[in-house]
RNA sequence: GGGGAGAUUCCAGAGCGGCCAAAUGGGGCAGACUGUAAAUCUGUUGUCUUACGACUUCGCAGGUUCGAAUCCUGCUCUCCCCA
C-alpha cells in the first residue's frame, strides 16, 4: 500500500501526543519508510494482568490504531513474563503471581477488548515470555551491568516511593531492562506509552543502540485524567470509564468529568476531525454544558453506533434532567403470597451489599416506590399476583417489582 | 552483622488496659442544590437485629487480666541509622 507524505502523517501521529524523543529521528525513520515502501515496527506493550480497559486505554490504543490506519506494523506485546512474576510497583503488596494460563487468558481478555480499538487483522500479538523466558541468569546480570543504580532510581516513581520510604524491591529494577529487551527482540522503531513509561521506554533505545540496532523513538501520550479530575484514569481510584460500560453509563460518566477536561478528551478519546478541535477548545469553554453532552454523545457512538448514543443521551435527560423513571429496568419477582421487609428485599436484589446499608438508605430518604419517599424502615411489601410497582434506589438504581 | 521505629476499619492516620466498632481527613454512599453523575452544603459509612442487644474486626499465633487495638512471648513483613 502506499503511505501518506511523512507530513501529513505527522500530523495524525502528533495528535495528543505529550512528547517524542527524538522527534527527528521519527521524520527520518518515516521518511525512510516512505522511501522504501516499508512500513515502521510500532510497539506496544501491556500488563494482562488486569484485562478491565477503559478510557484511558483507549488513549495508547488509538494511538496505536492510528499507526495502523496509516500502515505500520503494529505489535501488541503481551506482558506474560512480567505478569508471571507480578510486578508489585505502586504498591507494597505483594500482588499475587499468576499462573501461565491465568496470564495467558488475561491476554486473550485484554486483545478482545483492544479489538475494540485496533485493527485485530493487523496487530501481531506476541508473548514476552517467549524470549524473556529463555534468558539465563548470566544473561541477566550482563543485561543488568549496562545500568547503574543511580540511573534507576532516579526514574520518578522510584524516587517517590523511596523518599516516602516505601519498599522497593530489587527485581523492579529489572521491569525496565525487561522492557528493553522486549524492543531489542522485535528491533522496533516506534514504542508507545503513557507519559509515566518514559523511563522504560528509553531504556529500550539504550538498549538496542548497544546491540547495534538504530534505537526506536519513544511515543509518550498523556495520561489521562479521570471523572474525578485529579488522578490519572485506573480502576483503583474508581474514576474510569470502562470500555465495556453499557451505553448508558458511558454517557452519564462522561458527562461527570470536570468542564476543564472536556477538550483533552475530545482531543485523546474521540475521533473528531484535527480541524475541529479548535472549535470544540472554544465551545469547552464558552458553552460547556452542550460541550460535554456532545463529548459524550461523540465517546459513546465510538463504542456504540449513533443510534445507542443518542438513545444513551435521551435515557440520560430522562432520569438525571427530569428525574423520570427510565423505559427499560430490571425486572425482579416475587412469589405471590410472600411478604417480605422493604430493607431485604433491596438487599436481595443487590441494590445494596447489605441489610444495613439498606437501611441507611431508607432513612436518608433514597428509597422510593413509584416516586413515593418510603421512609418507614420497617416497611413491608406483601406480593400478590397483581404487585407491580418501580423501586428506585439511590440516584440511579431502578428496578421493577412484581409478583408471580 | 549491630541498633532503632513500625504494621489500626476502603486509604491516610489518631488511640496505648474498660467510656473503642475505634478520633480526624480523604474516598464511598444518600439528601439538598445544580447544565451535569461536577462544585458546594448536610447526613451517613463493620455484620446481624424493629429496637434492646449480639457477633466479627486493630499484621499472625499464643499468654496475662474480670476485661486487651492497647501489657507479655514468639513469628511474619516493612522502614530508618550504622557496618
Amino acid at each position: 500500500m502506499a503511505f501518506l507524505p511523512v507530513k501529513e502523517q505527522l500530523e495524525i501521529i502528533k495528535r495528543g501526543t505529550v512528547e517524542i524523543v527524538p522527534e527527528e529521528e521519527l521524520v527520518l525513520k518515516l521518511e525512510k519508510s516512505f522511501k522504501l515502501n516499508t512500513p515502521l515496527r510500532i510497539k506496544l506493550g501491556c500488563d494482562p494482568t488486569r484485562p478491565d480497559l477503559h478510557l484511558g486505554h483507549s488513549v495508547i490504543l488509538r494511538k496505536m490504531r492510528q499507526f495502523q490506519d496509516l500502515g505500520h506494523h503494529c505489535i501488541l506485546i503481551i506482558g506474560d513474563f512480567t505478569g508471571m512474576i507480578g510486578d508489585p510497583s505502586g504498591a507494597n503488596k505483594t500482588r499475587p503471581s499468576l499462573t501461565k494460563e491465568d496470564v495467558r487468558e488475561n491476554g486473550k481478555t485484554y486483545f478482545e477488548q483492544a479489538s475494540k480499538i485496533l485493527d485485530p487483522q493487523k496487530t501481531e500479538i506476541v508473548y514476552n515470555a517467549d524470549w524473556l523466558g529463555n534468558m539465563k541468569f548470566e544473561d541477566v546480570i550482563r543485561l543488568a551491568s549496562k545500568f547503574t543504580v543511580a540511573r534507576m532510581i532516579e526514574r520518578d516513581d522510584f524516587t517517590k516511593r523511596y523518599e516516602s520510604n516505601e519498599p522497593i524491591s530489587l527485581h523492579e529494577f529489572l521491569y525496565p531492562l525487561a522492557q528493553g529487551q522486549d524492543s531489542v527482540h522485535l528491533r522496533s522503531d516506534v514504542e508507545l506509552g503513557g507519559s509515566d513509561q518514559k523511563f522504560n521506554l528509553l531504556v529500550g533505545r539504550q538498549l538496542q543502540r548497544e546491540d547495534g540496532q538504530d534505537p526506536q523513538v519513544c511515543l509518550m501520550m498523556p495520561l489521562l485524567v479521570g471523572t474525578d479530575g485529579t488522578h490519572k484514569m485506573s480502576k483503583s481510584y474508581d474514576n474510569y470509564i470502562g470500555l465495556d460500560e453499557d451505553a448508558n453509563n458511558m454517557y452519564g460518566k462522561s458527562l461527570s468529568i470536570p468542564d476543564q477536561l472536556i477538550y483533552d478528551y475530545f482531543e485523546l478519546v474521540t475521533d473528531v476531525p484535527l480541524e475541529e478541535l479548535p472549535v470544540l477548545k472554544q465551545k469547552a469553554e464558552t458553552d460547556p454544558r452542550n460541550a460535554k453532552h456532545d463529548l459524550a454523545l461523540a465517546i459513546t457512538e465510538l463504542y456504540y453506533g449513533k443510534e445507542a448514543a443518542i438513545k444513551a443521551r435521551e435515557h440520560f435527560e430522562q432520569t438525571v434532567i427530569k428525574k423520570e423513571i427510565p423505559d427499560d429496568i430490571p425486572e425482579f419477582s416475587f412469589a405471590a403470597g410472600e411478604q417480605i421487609r422493604l430493607i431485604q428485599l433491596i438487599t436481595s436484589i443487590k441494590f445494596a451489599p447489605s441489610n444495613g446499608e439498606s437501611r441507611r438508605l431508607i432513612q436518608q430518604g433514597g428509597v422510593s416506590i413509584d416516586g413515593e419517599t418510603v421512609s418507614d424502615i420497617n416497611a413491608e411489601i406483601s406480593i400478590d399476583a397483581e404487585t407491580s410497582f418501580v423501586l428506585k434506589v439511590g440516584k440511579r438504581k431502578f428496578g421493577k417489582i412484581t409478583g408471580k
